[in-house]
DNA sequence: AACCCGGGGAT
DNA sequence: ATCCCAGGGTT
């Protein structure tokens, strides 16, 4: 497999048009980062879009409420970084938060508040990488620009019936190649749209729904019977560790006792005090839940503690009224899901004890 | 090239 | 329980 489809400029043209009156066609027009052109808000989008499903971006509202609370780059130039990432709570990845900020002080600063409108200017904007700088191009410009995001990587295995690995940097390589040259110099967001949601809903990691694809024709995987749900190949899985983390839920009335991250994880959002397994030995366990993070399996272990161990806590923290403060709080979401349940035990039944 | 960064939807 | 999601940045 070269990085050339080898296919003819008639054959090129057929897919391309099969990808965009799909679309047109098919397509979710309704999306709001859809129904606007706004550089800004498209490029909002694409950042709480990444490695992120549409689904958990439009069923809580992310897109609407960032965009209420920072309606334009000055405003959010301008806001306090509490502000940011409690409108990004929940989403994850919270450097995009932040880079989304950058992104704006930069246009602010050194672009004179106006939106850059090459691609080469866009892709020096923080947290915009190729991916991100070609869909703010194609689709609040509606200019040509290839994009290669997760979808992409899945149609275009199965399209080609690649075995070669995409997680590799020759694989990559090859995926871009392949969008740079079918990506159409005319409907360029219409086209990478519809890659992308026919990615999305109908090339499907698994049980894809070939019986509708419009370019079933196309498709080497499909046509030559190999096992779609194989493609795209990779070669390395993730090793999950198993790890034990353990806090300290302090009350005093209506107040508890909060930290603030400041390693490279979860920075700046505030949680449930760490304490040390010497100083939890010392205490009564309440309560535990598992979650997940990046390449860990996290036991989450949660103590009643009393003023006595503040000292022993890791890190700078503060006593937050509850609900008020709390609620203002950004927290990462086992933390948020923790203190509600503690406070809404703590509040309903005074020796209550639990431990699933 | 390998690793890090969150949280959740879907199976 | 596992994969993977409209990826980007750092080492």
């Amino acid at each position: 497999m070269g990085n050339q489809t080898e296919w003819s400029e008639r054959k090129i043209g057929q897919f391309q048009s099969a990808i965009i009156d799909w679309f047109k066609n098919e397509g979710r027009h309704d999306l709001p980062w859809r129904t606007t052109r706004d550089p800004y808000a498209v490029l909002v989008s694409e950042l709480m879009l990444q490695q992120t499903q549409v689904a958990t971006v439009l069923n809580r509202g992310f897109f609407e409420n960032w965009l209420s609370k920072f309606p334009d780059v000055e405003t959010l130039a301008a806001a306090e970084e509490d502000a940011i990432l409690k409108a990004w709570e929940g989403l994850g990845y919270y450097n995009r938060a932040r880079n989304l900020q950058k992104a704006a002080r930069e246009i602010v600063t050194n672009h004179e508040g106006r939106f850059p409108t090459d691609l080469e200017t866009i892709l020096t904007l923080p947290g915009v990488g190729r991916y991100t700088a070609g869909a703010v191009y194609s689709c609040a410009f509606e200019k040509s620009a290839p994009v290669v995001d997760g979808n992409v990587v899945r149609i275009f295995s199965r399209i080609f019936g690649s075995t070669s690995p995409v997680d590799s940097t020759a694989g990559q390589k090859q995926m871009w190649n392949w969008a740079e040259e079918l990506v159409p110099d005319q409907n360029a967001r219409e086209f990478n749209s519809g890659l992308m949601e026919l990615g999305q809903r109908i090339c499907r990691k698994s049980n894809p729904n070939c019986e509708e694809c419009p370019v079933r024709p196309h498709c080497s995987a499909k046509q030559n019977h190999m096992a779609l749900d194989e493609l795209p190949f990779k070669k390395n899985r993730q090793k999950i560790e198993v790890k034990t983390e353990r806090v300290v839920f302090l009350r005093d009335g209506n107040r508890v006792f909060l930290t603030q991250e400041s390693g490279k994880r979860r920075t700046g959002l505030w949680r449930l005090p760490e304490i040390s397994f010497e100083t939890a030995e010392k205490m009564t366990e309440i309560f535990r839940m598992k979650y997940g993070i990046t390449k860990y399996r996290v036991d989450l272990q949660i103590f009643r503690g009393s003023d006595l161990e503040i000292a022993n806590i890791i890190g700078d923290g503060q006593w937050v009224s509850v609900p008020e403060e709390s609620d203002a709080c950004a927290m990462a979401a086992p933390y948020r899901k923790a203190l509600t349940r503690l406070v809404d035990n703590e509040f309903t039944e005074p020796d209550w004890e639990l431990k699933a």
